[in-house]
DNA sequence: GCATTTCTCTGACTTAAGTCAAGGTTCAAA
DNA sequence: TTTGAACCTTGACTTAAGTCAGAGAAATGC
């Protein structure tokens, strides 16, 4: 299956990264790039294969993630459109994916190949301000969620969690704010650095608070303003 | 107290930041930017200070931490010769320091004002792509930290830190590394994300399993290849 | 050199969260 | 609609690490 040359085009202008760019740049990024296609659990990368270039989520999620010496697993990024994702690489010497992706649905990723984007940097120098600026906010989120992981207990990242994805599906001025997981739930667990049996245990404690209702994969919630201070 | 001219330029030079730059560039970073001295337990700018820019240190060394709302400390960095800290916030809309930095010894330290830093990044495109490798360095760094922290148990991050500082200070190839900490154990707990006491008892573990011997601030290191199993 | 503050260590206890094991749900494919 | 597989929950138990309290050691100022 491929796409059309338009909705390429429209959806580079959805990512942050290019949605300032003139057409002649976006005509070039949509000739070195390619929708490419990827169905549910399978591989975009392994840890350690060559590096040749970066992805951005059009369709569907990625999970990219690591597994430790002691085979525990550790989410780095949960990524939905439009975002990116491997491209801090782009940056390093190395030439080595740093982790793994697996798309978690059905996903369709635009892929940028390493080379032919450094070279557009190297011309068109405002991507590299684009690029800083987006390093900058990530690095912002990565720190907090640090100081959230040594300091929170999963009660507080767990509402942390619901609290961004309200706020992300803009349910989060209704009286009664909702979300539904689009991820297992062991795959929440991970990513808040905890196992699913403590998940499990930390949504039924919140339930018995009356802060959140869960009804399988739907979240509502009761006490927004609980929920706030717990995540605070 | 003042720098002469010379050892500012040399200075420079030692930062990766501007180790490629010609010398027309570095006297324009010379001009904008200027020398500042701190005091031990001198802080240097305080969470939510407006953002005026960020700084080099040249001597000594910087804490940058933030305070949860528990009032539990959270470190961020620990920042020596000639790393950068609080230019992250460069790139970023809100105008306001995330974080607080103080001097954790008698400190000098070189202050780069926004404004002009800005106005140079504009005209040299390829600081732009320096800081870049600089952010993308950091970002892998805090991924690796992360990992650490949500994985692995204080005694692996100990031997982590440890690990780390020898092989900083060279004496990894010794026979018998050691290492002199700068900082207090108050500070060493922090970082790791953990408290005085359990690191006191991480350090008497570690001894008694015969790794490491510890005499007031300094470490030896006696068994490298179990300290190194341990931190992997 | 002494005193006071700050840092570090140790013991006893508590607690959050992990492990192990088993059973219950849900969902999709035959 | 049954059957299996993947997902999720629950209970009993263990453990790493935090809290609290007190004492010893080291550094700092007078």
């Amino acid at each position: 299956m491929d796409f059309p040359k338009e909705l390429k085009k429209e959806t580079l202008l959805d990512v942050p990264l290019f949605s300032e760019m003139d057409i002649s740049h976006l005509r070039e990024i949509s000739e070195i790039s390619r929708i490419e296609q990827f169905r549910k659990n399978q591989h975009i990368f392994l840890e350690n294969d060559p590096y040749v270039g970066f992805y951005i989520v059009l369709k569907g999620s990625v999970k990219v993630y690591r597994i430790s010496s002691e085979a525990k697993e550790y989410i780095l990024h949960l990524r939905k459109p439009p975002q990116l994702f491997a491209d801090v690489p782009l940056f390093e010497e190395g030439g080595n994916y740093p982790a793994n992706a697996i798309a978690l649905e059905d996903s369709v990723l635009l892929f940028i190949p390493k080379d032919e984007f450094t070279e557009l940097i190297r011309k068109n120098p405002s991507i590299a301000l684009k690029m800083l600026a987006g390093f900058a906010r990530r690095m912002r989120d990565m720190t907090n969620k640090m100081e959230e992981i040594s300091t929170k207990e999963v009660s507080n990242r767990l509402a942390r969690y619901i609290l961004n994805e309200i706020e992300k599906n803009g349910s989060a001025k209704l009286k009664e704010p909702f979300l539904r997981l689009t991820i297992s739930k062991a795959n929440v667990a991970t990513y808040l650095g905890t196992i699913t049996e403590t998940l499990s245990r930390t949504f039924k404690k919140l339930q018995e608070e009356k802060i959140i209702v869960v009804t399988g994969r739907k979240i509502f919630v009761k006490d927004l303003k609980r929920l706030r201070q717990l995540a605070k």
